[in-house]
DNA sequence: TCGTGTATTTTGATATATCAAATAAGAAAT
DNA sequence: ATTTCTTATTTGATATATCAAAATACACGA
């Protein structure tokens, strides 16, 4: 039963990415306690992928089937440790192939991710990795996302975001958490892309700004929503 | 009824081959004479596309309605003129992305026709445009077969071959015409790809046998089933 | 503990794409 | 012209993925 169909898959992905927003990825240590905790409830996940509850139910009961997630009725689903790193690897090759239609194609930030919601579906394991390898092994992609290596597993970090950093501190910029095109072409036009350096001047919460100081000392104030989506390191790296 | 499914444009894809094949494409001068000539026939059509007649018939008659196509109950299929640009265009973006595969990320020749079927479905009009700038508006793909321009409209030429062309008459191999991947690997060993330069120095109809002057003055004997396969020009360009 | 409201599951349909096997049409051969 | 052979079409099922709407479960407040 191992399905491999492109909806298959797309279940798979914002599953993944509901646990990682519920920060319980890799939290299958085994052993029963915690039964039925840290489930995705289908609402949320048929939200996720625009269809009604009934078909997400209907659907993961036959990934349930495959061994791809654990499903609780009336309670949620929560993917196995198979379904985790199949979810993994459906990012990996989403992420790829994000950054190599920014690296190779030249194509911009804000447009990449339906293209490539696509491509993942239809690229080989072999093409994944031969973009793998051209463009150096990344570990992050255009957006800031770590990209799983071929055997599902990635980093995680928690960062600091413009909304929690210290003030006046230098800063990176690494990640930035919402796809909205139109957000990333803000960001675009305000110099605010992953590798850039920066730091948090001000943060007044009755006008909802964050004032940052960017690019060539560039003035840029944003909303507190807008800053909580971009995360920050010390460095470049971490 | 614009379907645009991958089913839909494999079925294109299947008969613009099979008109190609039999020499009738753009044979469709307006007049009803010559009615119910040139059709492909159903059981063709199915073979090509690996699925039994009955679906075959399905899918046509559906075709039929969307006007991509003219069907005739027993007699067979014929693509519209817009079925025909709608089939140039899949042939397009399949010839690109073949080109593409080794041109930028240096897949072997042999290989990158599974790799293409696939992304070709997948690939969004701004990436294919992307990629033809990116190659430089190419007019042939890696097998020598031309590629459509973004209107469908491809220049049709009639090469000679390897067992047609003049004896001892230097020629340039333009096209091969068979995407079998044991019969590439071959050619790719024997330095018979397109652009290259030889001459045909014997033919022997009893041996079975084609003897041609290489790369290097590289000698290579093929047989004749496999030369008819091998296109060439006087030069590199028609 | 008894409703009541929200979330979830079921049920019955629909759309697409397919196959196997029964049937029918057309062509060829006697 | 009738039989026979090949090809094509129909018919009835199957698999996947979906929705709308009815039915059900669960949690919460009264």
């Amino acid at each position: 039963m191992a399905l491999r169909s492109s909806t298959v898959e797309n279940y798979l992905k914002a599953l993944y990415k509901a646990q990682a927003a519920l920060g319980v990825l890799g939290v299958l240590d085994g052993n029963d306690h915690d039964e039925g905790a840290h489930l995705v409830p289908m609402g949320r996940l048929a939200n996720a992928l625009g269809v009604v509850p009934g078909t997400a139910t209907t659907m993961v009961k036959a990934l349930s089937e495959s061994g791809l997630v654990d499903y609780e009725p009336y309670a949620g689903v929560r993917l196995t440790s198979a379904g985790e790193k199949l979810a993994a690897l459906v990012l990996r090759r989403h992420r790829l192939m994000e950054l190599f239609l920014v690296q190779v194609l030249g194509m911009s930030w804000a447009e990449v991710h339906d293209e490539a919601e696509r491509l993942e579906h239809a690229a080989s394991d072999q093409l994944i990795d031969r973009i793998d390898a051209m463009l150096g092994h990344p570990s992050t992609d255009p957006h800031g996302d770590p990209i799983p290596d071929s055997n599902g597993s990635m980093a995680i970090h928690h960062y600091q975001t413009l909304l929690t950093c210290s003030l006046k501190v230098p800063v990176v910029l690494t990640r930035v958490t919402d796809q909205d095109a139109g957000f990333l072409r803000f960001l675009e036009g305000s110099d605010l892309k992953p590798g850039q350096a920066l730091r948090v001047e001000a943060r007044d919460q009755a006008a909802d700004q964050v004032i940052v100081r960017g690019k060539d000392e560039r003035r840029i104030t944003i909303g507190m929503r807008a800053a909580a989506k971009l995360q920050v390191g010390t460095d470049g790296h971490d």
